[in-house]
DNA sequence: CTTTTTGTTGATTGACGCGTCAATAAACTT
DNA sequence: AAGTTTATTGACGCGTCAATCAACAAAAAG
């Protein structure tokens, strides 16, 4: 009983589903299989609507930096002052949202598979630009020309609080980590002051 | 024409080689085969010598945490003062000997692994602790009280600079961690004076 | 009412990889 | 000299998985 237009459902719960996994599994071993059957279709049809497992793998990916994208807009929207906005973008890195265990697995294998795929690495590689490139901007009036390297400073840390995360056993505390962030960034601005 | 005496030598070929695999396709995927075949052996061999191609992982593991260990245990011996003590470990953390692109991508995938094996997330759990062992007393008589979230801001923050060095293009640049790294630290000791 | 488009799956294929085994041979032991 | 231990490999069984295909069903188009 084909139902018209289940592409984009079809694919949104695909990707969904192999977050999912990768998260679960914590691993990219995660077969075609194991996803369909989570978004509750057949591997055929998997195949069907995206032509490869990377091809999902992609979508993926797209998915989780489009979410986290969006979190820190909404964040920097609302915030008021350079320091807010600098706040706004560590707390919104450490959100519920992006700051889930499952979400958090699933971003560190994407970081191995751009060690092999260009795509992926491609996509990474934005991210953290446009990361630079908020933090470097709300740092500006704060830290004057030492803001690049303090913005490349505090991406490092965000990305370090992330792996460690995954060492971790239990829910995530995005609470503790924005603390260490804040923690530093406050060091920072205090030095400059 | 069988010479005796082979295991170790065997074994630390083995070892070195599942490394480099690692490290130059940029995950786990690398088949038993290739590790043999790089370490100039079969992969009967390699089957012989290590039970499972997850011993050979774990292996290599304990190489790269052994070696970062003894660099920094090295450094430790000949610094001067809790600052210098700081310093060398962080210059350790960065040193060419670890801070190479095969050893990084390979650092990176171990941190996968201990999402799905018990035993490598043991392994990294102890090089954590003793990281953050080290800076943590280090950082006792600068910074009193404060030291242990120091040290936790700095652990997570080396972390995230071997990440980011994945995504990089060209050879590894330590000294350009090295000096983000102090950054931090010392805007961090500013604070406290 | 036929044709085309869209949705869907079970079955199949072709490739690949881990781990095992039997066999060979040199070195030590007694 | 006979027996044991260590080193070594080619071949291969067994399982797994990505991707394809043939076939069927229902809606839309003509």
């Amino acid at each position: 009983m084909p139902k018209l237009g289940m592409e984009p459902i079809r694919k949104d719960a695909l990707v969904k589903a192999t977050i999912v996994e990768i998260g679960r599994t914590g691993s990219l071993d995660v077969t075609v299989s194991q996803i369909a059957k989570r978004a509750g279709m057949s591997s055929a049809l998997a195949h069907h609507y995206f032509g490869s497992k990377e091809d999902m793998f992609l979508a993926a990916m797209r998915h989780v930096l489009t979410l986290y994208g969006a979190e820190v807009r909404g964040a920097l929207a609302v915030a008021e002052g350079p320091e807010g906005r600098v706040r706004a973008i560590l707390r919104a890195s450490f959100s519920p949202g992006n700051f889930r265990r499952e979400a958090v697995g699933a971003w560190m294998n994407f970081w191995v598979l751009a060690q092999s795929v260009p795509d992926a690495k491609r996509l990474l590689a934005v991210y953290q630009r446009r990361l630079r490139s908020n933090l470097t901007h709300a740092l500006r009036p704060l830290a004057g020309d030492r803001a690049p390297q303090i913005a490349a400073g505090l991406g490092a840390l965000i990305d370090g609080l992330y792996l460690r995360e995954v060492l971790k056993s239990g829910p995530a505390d995005g609470a503790a980590a924005v603390t260490v962030a804040v923690r530093h960034f406050e060091a920072e601005l205090a030095r400059g002051a």
